[in-house]
DNA sequence: TTTATATCGTTGCAAATGCAACGAAGTCAA
DNA sequence: TTGACTTCGTTGCATTTGCAACGATATAAA
């Protein structure tokens, strides 16, 4: 009989962490703004890098370009980004936020940093080397 | 305008790397016995902890009830595990291995132990202490 | 006993997901 | 110019998901 534990596997492990360390993030953006994961993700982005298209996104935020798409359909409706054709290319879209997601921005990115810093005291004296192996593991696994 | 970038932050980092190698080890199982990921949780569970009830395997394993309901009523119909309720406590259900899913146990673990062993050398020396962290990471954030 | 309350596993339902297919737009060679 | 091929974003579809509600069973108090 061969022995193997689930809590000892390494990608279970993630996945649990993932899942819960994801979940209480997203109860303060979906309670206070009413924003699903994919769509914090798209508007974050728009935040960082300025207009850019669907497919900008899609490879820098890790999502599949229907759910970009989908989230970016959301956020146009609710009226926190633009949707506009690339002139100089008129297969993409050039996505942008609004006033309303700039000001939604700004209440937004200080609960998220908010956020990390409890994350920091919870890691307490791990805290830098778990990030910086974290970090070379993604890249690792890419 | 205040600054945050995505690839710094703990939450997406672990998401993503979470998402990406739990797809890498998944395609494992997935193309040799088409199983899914509560599939594979759930019959995990039962090959280490023996004969026990959906309620048992949704606290260990970190799923939702109905989740673990699906794919038992799954691996139940694909011959893997078979279903009793407990004569002790009849709301309680015993799910166990049948001969079959010992059988698929028997070649799967082997697989999942040398994924595990990719893993490691991914990590190379952070190996060790990266694991450790995350296993007290998963602690402090239950 | 009866009544109220809690727990177990399943199911209905609306929403989200991944994937493939699609039309529109661009590129490049004949 | 035409035709073949590629890339972009959207959409259709089948499947999965989370959540609440449900019936069945157990427990405990009146």
């Amino acid at each position: 009989m061969t022995d193997f534990s689930l809590d000892d596997f390494l990608p279970y492990q993630l996945s649990v962490l993932s899942a819960h360390i994801s979940r209480e993030f997203s109860e303060i953006y979906a309670e206070n703004f009413g924003l699903t994961v994919p769509e914090w993700r798209v508007i974050v982005h728009l935040h960082n890098a300025g207009p850019v298209s669907v497919r900008e996104i899609q490879a820098r935020v890790d999502m599949d370009k229907s759910k970009v798409s989908r989230a970016a359909t959301r956020l146009e409706k609710s009226g926190h980004i633009t949707k506009e054709t690339n002139a100089d290319d008129r297969r993409l879209l050039k996505l942008a936020l609004t006033d309303k997601g700039h000001a939604l921005m700004k209440e937004l990115i200080p609960l998220a940093q908010k956020f990390e810093q409890k994350l920091s005291n919870r890691l307490g004296a791990d805290n830098q080397a778990l990030r910086e192996m974290i970090a070379k593991f993604v890249k690792a696994s890419q």
